[in-house]
Formats: C-alpha cells, structure tokens, sequence
DNA sequence: GACCATAATCTAAGCTTCGAACAAAGTCAG
DNA sequence: CTGACTTTGTTCGAAGCTTAGATTATGGTC
C-alpha cells in the first residue's frame, strides 16, 4: 500500500502543471481553450497557469487559428529551447552521444568506437563524460540549460545512487556506473536498460504513442523489452522488471547465457537463431547472415516465429496489452516479412482470452532510438511522471 | 499517458481522507498523532478530517494508550458497523454468500449447492441474489448500511456493466452475471474473476500483506492468479491480465484445457497432476488422490515443483515482485512439504538477476479467501483506490 | 458603425492545508 | 496537594488553489 497522492494544495499546482504540460507536448500545439477541454481544467486555471508558464519561457507561443467568427485561438507549444537532454548509448560496438532539445531534434552528435569484448568501465565512463562536453559544446547550448544525461545500459540496473549495473554481455558485474559518471559532472543523471530507454522512445514517439497498457519487445542480437502500466514504464520492486528476454518457453530447453535454460533469448536473439540453425557469424556479420537465412527459407525461421508466438501468448495473457510493439533490427527484419505468422502463432497460443492480433504492430523507430530514449528520461520528471517519483531512477 | 492526477482542492480532500482512512485500516487503531506521521498530514489537518469522520460515524474511539507522562493518546479505529459488504463465491459445487462487517469479520452465511457440470448462469444468478437477501436479513443489519455486493467467478471477467463472464469450465461463454444480478437487486455490484478476489484476500489479510508489489498464485485444481503492482491488482487493458495458469512454460507441449499447448495449467493444477500420474479421480477424490501421490512420493511431484520453479523464474523476470504468494488447496499442499525445492527450483532458473529464495512465501488464507476477497472489492472504494477510478470493475 | 461571436482575463468566493498559539489531560517531585 | 513539566489535540489566521461568472479583447458581418 504505497502512500502516494496529493498533500498539500501546491501539490496539487504541481500536478496540475505537469498535466497541462504533458498536454502539451504530446498534443501538438493548442489554444488555451484546447487545454481547458483536454485538461479538465477551467478556462481560468488554463489561464493564469499558462501565464506563468510563459513568464517562466517553458511555452511559447505559436501563431493563431481563426475561430469561427470570434477572437482567434493563441496557440501555445513548448519551448524547445527551453531545456536540453543528452541521451547516451552504451553499445557492444560503440558509445553513442547526442544532445537533444525538448522536441527532441538532435543538436550534435559524438561517437566513440569501443573494441568489442574489452568493456573497461572506467573506459566507458570516461567516453560517456567526454561526449557530453563534446555535445553541449558543439550544440552551443547556454549553460544551465541541460537538464540532464540519460543512458541506456546493456543489462540490469539496480536502483539507488550507484546504479549498479549487471550486464553479462559486457562482463560486467556491479559496475557502478552512476558513482562513475557522477564523480564527472554535476548533471543530473538517469541510468537504465538500453531495452527499457528503446521501449519509452517507442512509447512516446513511435508505435507505442498513446497506449496505456502494452509490451515492447526489442529484439536485436538478443532479447530485452519493455512493460508499460499506467502509461509509464513498468520497473518492479528492484527495477528489474519486464525483462522479456528471459521468460522461459521451454522447460529444460536449450541453456542460455544467462545460466539457466529454455529463456526466450536461448531461442530468439540472432545469436540464438543462427546458432540454432548451424550459422557461424561474429556479432559485424550477423544482420547478412540472418537475411541469407530469411531469403532462403530455413525451417529455422518459421520455429522462431512460433517461438515468438508462444512468447507473447505468454506476455498477453499475464498483461492484457492493449498493443504489442515489435522493435529492435532483427525483430523488424523478421516482423517485415512475417507479422502475419506472428500474429496467428500468438493467436493459436492465446486461446482463454478474447485477442486480437492486430494489437501486434511493428516498432516505428529504428535501433537507434537508444539514446533518444535515455533523453527522455531526463525531460520525463518535467511531466511529473504517472507514476510516484521515486520509481524514476534518478540520482541527484 | 493517462489523464490522471488531482483537479480540484476538494480532489485533494478526499484523496488526503482516503490515504487517512487506509492507514487506519491496515495500521489499526492509532491515535491522532500517529496518524499524523503516518499520512505526513499535518496535526491540524488530521484533527480536523477525524472530527468529521467521527461525526460520520466513518470512525470511532477505541480506548486510550499512555503516553509517558503527558495526555494519553486517544485510539481511533474504522467503524466496523459503518458499512457492511456481501461477498460471494461462485465456485465448482456450491456458491457461498457471506456478509462482513467493515472488519471483516463473517456476519451472517447462506450456502447453494449447485449440481456439478450444470451451471445454469440464472439459476447461479438466482442463487446469488436468494443469498444476498437471506444474509442481510440473518445479519439484522440496518436498511442502507450494505456498501455493495462483490462476486468472485471463474473465467475472465470482461469490463463494462454486463461483466461478460467468459468460463470454460463451467461452459459460460458470455454470461452477461452483472446484467442479470442488476435486475435483482440495487446495490452496488462488483463481479471479478475468483482468483483475483482471493489474492485482494491474501494481499489485504495474508502473506501479501504490505506488499506492493507481488504475485499470488492460485493453485487448486486448476491454477490461477493475481498480479500485484503498485499495491494493487493489476488488471490489464481488458481486465483479463494476471492469468498466470496460461503463462507458456513447453512450447508445444500438453493440450490444455484452454485449447492452447503448454500452458502451466496443462501440468499444475491438481488436474493436471493427476493426469500426468496416470490416477483417475473424478473432482471430489482430488484431494486425496493428490495427497497420496505426495504420499507416494511419485516422481510426477518432483517433475511439478520444477516445472512451477520455471513458471515461477518467468514471472520474477517480468514483475521483479518483492514476493510471491503460494495459495490455493494444491497450492498448500505442495509447498506445505516442499517449499524449499520450490525456492531451488526457481533460483536455478532465475540466474540473469538477483534473486532471493525467501520471497517466496506460502498463502495464510485457506481456500474460503474468495468471498472474503470479493468483499474487500466493494469496500476497497473507501479508500480511494492506489489507481484510477475506471480500473476498479464497479457496476454501478 | 452597430452588433455578434469567440477567446482570454479578472474578480470574488469557497475550499484546503499548514504553522503557531492555545487548551486539555495526564505524570511527577517536593 | 500544588505547581512544573510533558505530551496530545484543537483553534485560528494566513497563504494558495480552482472555479463560476463577469468583463475585456479581438475578430467578423450586416
């Protein structure tokens, strides 16, 4: 029973700011009169509240509509330079910086290779602390106007200032990357799941926008994905929900680098399908080597999709989804050729439930939404967040 | 992204009285300052909202605590007679309607034996509302003091005003109960899947207790269950989520009953058991016959606590719970003796993140939590609800 | 230019919570 | 038995918030 709601009569301002922000930026430009029917909240309310918003150069105005013989609609929209946010992209191959402003238009961009299979953390850190430098110089932002720095880590985060990261994959076993970052710069910092920051930028921006209740399921070389309740991504007790990769969908099946066995990722990732299907590729080859097997019809293929299938019956049946987003590069070569099998094998697994397979779609954002979505994170709290605030992994 | 969040400063109001009132529910009698800490309410503001439940008659005084060497506290409690709540069970032989008092203590109880694979949805209807009367009546409580009625079915419970009832084994395919009971009586009604009902049982007065976030397994002769997030039931987009007996653990595996393949509920339920052992028993000899399967020590039991410890990993990866209940008569019965391999058994299949054994924890309620639990829906409202009003399946 | 329609702002009223002063109801030392 | 002390609970004024309704702003139409 969590102690949540509204205290104080400022709270509530609060809230109502951020809903009538939230408004906002996800309803396009609108007239203050949009607001008040969008909001629920009273055309004085919408008023006063806007003005101080202005004052403040968090809105601005944007143009006007003519109004059926009356006094012409202001339309009003967020600033975007009224804050920047630095998503960052720790990668196998690389470390991905970009600076963004709050419409989320790249300002500048920095790259930094890092040799595959050699993740020094301290490595990693010092790319991620540079590229941020590097952004906001190049950007020309004015000081004190960054927000924060998002990033999305391989692996599992643990909640609290360190940000402990555990990532298999990187051998990484409770890398504090928040300690390491925060020694760096005085930012705010958000640390969290590169699958989990992909699912919000879906969720925002691409095929997720306007769902409450749904699944993105990012499938790349491996498995990750996202659960959204409530409008907002769903964490568990120690921020270690939802990751998707690991459901089991066969008992004893085959042993997945994680330590156990049967995980979906064991069957799914392009790793686990080329190997499944006799395929030697290193992880630069793998997009080729997964098309020629697509192009030329392997069995291997077809026993993935209704893998694939069994998964999500899986996921719909414990969630009731309003919408399932398949994303990531691999999940959307198969998707492309294939969502009509995807959809009937969920469908023939999904029996005790009313479904429908149109809720199915493909992710609209390619694999770069990494680092646009760890921005978001950063600019989320100006949302006040459906959820209650310490759920946010900040570090402060 | 919901519209959600408090407007009005009236909102505030009762949002801050229902965060009171819960404290005082689940935190028993406390005194004015306790709550005061409780809430973060300040002393006045408590003060004054518990002048206007006494005068309600929401609350009252329970005795005096002292306090060392000042003015001795004045206890105050929930009204158990302010309201009173029926709950009804709809189970495979009987339906029970009992009625409780806002302490939930049993007031009054009326049984219907129903002829077994013959579930005429009016006569249950019939039933039911024969039932509400007799107890209301039984329990000589005053006309207008009776908060609603909650039902607990089997099957998925469709939203809306009919709670389409879908059933397999009782052969409901939409049984519209709540149009059909709305015809009989005006209170306020709240039909819900049964499985459900027993785990708002368990997370209220059980081993859920103080969670927030949690899983409760419901194994009896079929499997069931609720998901617990943000300290309340998780119901999904179409109310159907939480259906853990569907949950795929071998792709392509045994036929279930749902007529999907694999399904957890195709090897765990008591049923499902007994099949796989090769013992025949019609519904009635279940128990026993399970029983001395354990008894034997027959290695299908051995076979079952692995293949819940897989069922079990997949919802630790998706929901990351702070516990896991195990409830159900079956439920019981197993983990009663071998709730240490059960705890093994998911920890090996649990490896990609870490994972504590004891959160795994045995139901306190006996199977008779389902009327119990469906009374808790039609009070639940008095508190305000951790989540959005539409989520709670009200007919009102 | 008078009149109408629509948008946005201003004003007064009604709630709410809070801090601080104040009242109540005990204990304890002498 | 009295007075000091401690702790609990209440009252009151202040500050903030949202709202309905009145008012002002800004355009078109006849």
């Amino acid at each position: 029973m969590g102690t949540s709601g509204r205290r104080t009569v400022r709270d509530l301002r609060r809230g109502n700011q951020a809903m009538l922000l939230r408004a906002l930026y996800f309803g396009g430009p609108a007239s203050r009169n949009e607001l008040s029917a969008e909001t629920g909240l009273s055309a004085a309310t919408v008023s006063t509240m806007t003005g101080d918003l202005l004052a403040d150069d968090v809105i601005v105005e944007a143009g006007q509509v003519d109004s059926d013989g009356g006094r012409p609609r202001v339309l009003l929209k967020v600033n975007p330079a009224y804050g920047y946010a630095v998503g960052v992209d720790v990668g196998e191959t690389q470390v991905k910086v970009e600076l963004f402003d709050l419409e989320m238009n790249v300002r500048a961009r920095a790259h930094y290779a890092v040799r595959s299979a050699k993740h020094d953390p301290e490595l990693v850190a010092r790319h991620i602390l540079a590229g941020v430098d590097a952004v906001i110089a190049e950007g020309e932002v004015p000081a004190g106007r960054v927000l924060g720095v998002g990033v999305g880590v391989p692996g599992i985060v643990e909640p609290g200032a360190d940000a402990l990261v555990r990532a298999k994959t990187f051998g990484w076993e409770a890398v504090p990357l928040g300690a390491l970052l925060r020694a760096g710069t005085p930012l705010p910092l958000h640390v969290d799941n590169g699958a989990k920051t992909m699912g919000q930028a879906e969720l925002w921006f691409g095929s997720g926008r306007g769902t409450s209740e749904a699944i993105i399921m990012l499938v790349g070389s491996g498995v990750g994905g996202t659960v959204v309740t409530g409008g907002s991504i769903y964490r568990g007790a120690g921020k270690a929900a939802g990751e998707v990769g690991h459901l089991k969908i066969v008992a004893g099946g085959r042993a997945c680098r994680c330590g156990a066995r049967g995980c979906l990722e064991a069957y799914l990732g392009a790793e686990a399908i080329l190997d499944r299907a006799g395929v030697v590729a290193d992880s630069a080859d793998e997009e080729a080597a997964l098309a020629r097997l697509l192009e030329e019809g392997s069995p291997v293929i077809g026993e993935s999709v209704e893998l694939l299938g069994v998964g999500l019956s899986s996921l719909v049946h414990l969630f009731n989804p309003e919408r399932i987003v398949i994303g990531g590069w691999a999940g959307l070569m198969l998707g492309g050729r294939l969502l009509d099998d995807i959809r009937a094998a969920t469908a023939a697994n999904t029996q005790a439930q009313p479904f429908d397979p149109e809720t199915v779609v493909l992710g609209r954002l390619g694999p770069d939404a990494v680092a646009l979505g760890a921005a978001t994170l950063v600019i989320e709290p100006l949302f006040g967040g459906t959820v209650s605030p310490e759920s946010v992994p900040t570090i402060a």
